[in-house]
DNA sequence: AATACGCATGAATAGTTGTTCATATATTAA
DNA sequence: TTAATATATGAACAACTATTCATGCGTATT
């Protein structure tokens, strides 16, 4: 009974009705997209990034990080979590002292990566 | 008159003090960690990484957007302007239309370096 | 000129986030 | 056991953020 000659049955939208149709196919899943935004958001602080860049040269303790950020030991301590519980770093204890480093290397190459946009883009 | 013969005086410090030492001096610039603290930042939110994941199939105008995402046309030209002002996205007009598109291929390869890692790790 | 349309923007608001303070837990030393 | 140290965590608070609503601005159409 419908007829379907026509793919926009009214012209005047100003949609581009059938690319947004294709965009929408190609885009991940929402929940991938989701994670990724998580990560990103775990990376978007400056607290966080410093402990990373830290990181990035070596393994430390809770109270080697304290010292290189200049931060108090509680701060630290909770943006240690968010990076834990992003699987951003790892950590490891040793008697009284946990040392974190970096969960993979995939997550340094997104850091420099990330870095050498800041640097190139000025 | 002073003499320095072991590094660290005090030796019941928790502190690594020269591991720390080397790690500050390989810190980047406190500004540009801030740059890049805030490049993750502004791709940390989920309706803004939609927009980039679209944006990476294809060039949009605002409307398209709009139909892509299902928001208020508000909404996204709100986290539009934040794309732009972190200059990830740029934007050319044409008549009554914005058509968006992304800065610089960095970006994109941020973003699917980001999603690779995100399905790696399952 | 008047209207319609696409997009941007300011204000308001609810929700989120980072830091601090106080305190808890766990490990080691005395 | 007691004390000291390293780290984690909950609560509180200020600062920030994303969305909605209302409206403004520029361009095209009539």
């Amino acid at each position: 009974m419908t007829t379907q000659l026509e793919p926009d049955i009214c012209e005047d939208v100003c949609i581009h009705e059938q690319l947004v149709e294709k965009v929408k196919k190609e885009l991940p899943r929402a929940e991938q997209m989701m994670e990724l935004s998580n990560l990103f958001k775990a990376l978007g602080d400056f607290t966080r990034i410093r402990i990373l860049e830290a990181l990035l040269s070596s393994e430390l303790c809770v109270c080697d990080l304290v010292s290189v950020l200049d931060m108090n030991q509680s701060a630290v301590s909770h943006q240690l979590r968010v990076l834990r519980s992003s699987k951003i770093v790892k950590f490891r204890k040793e008697g009284k002292n946990v040392y974190y480093s970096l969960d993979d290397n995939h997550i340094s190459q997104l850091i420099n990566q990330g870095l050498n946009h800041v640097l190139e883009s000025r």
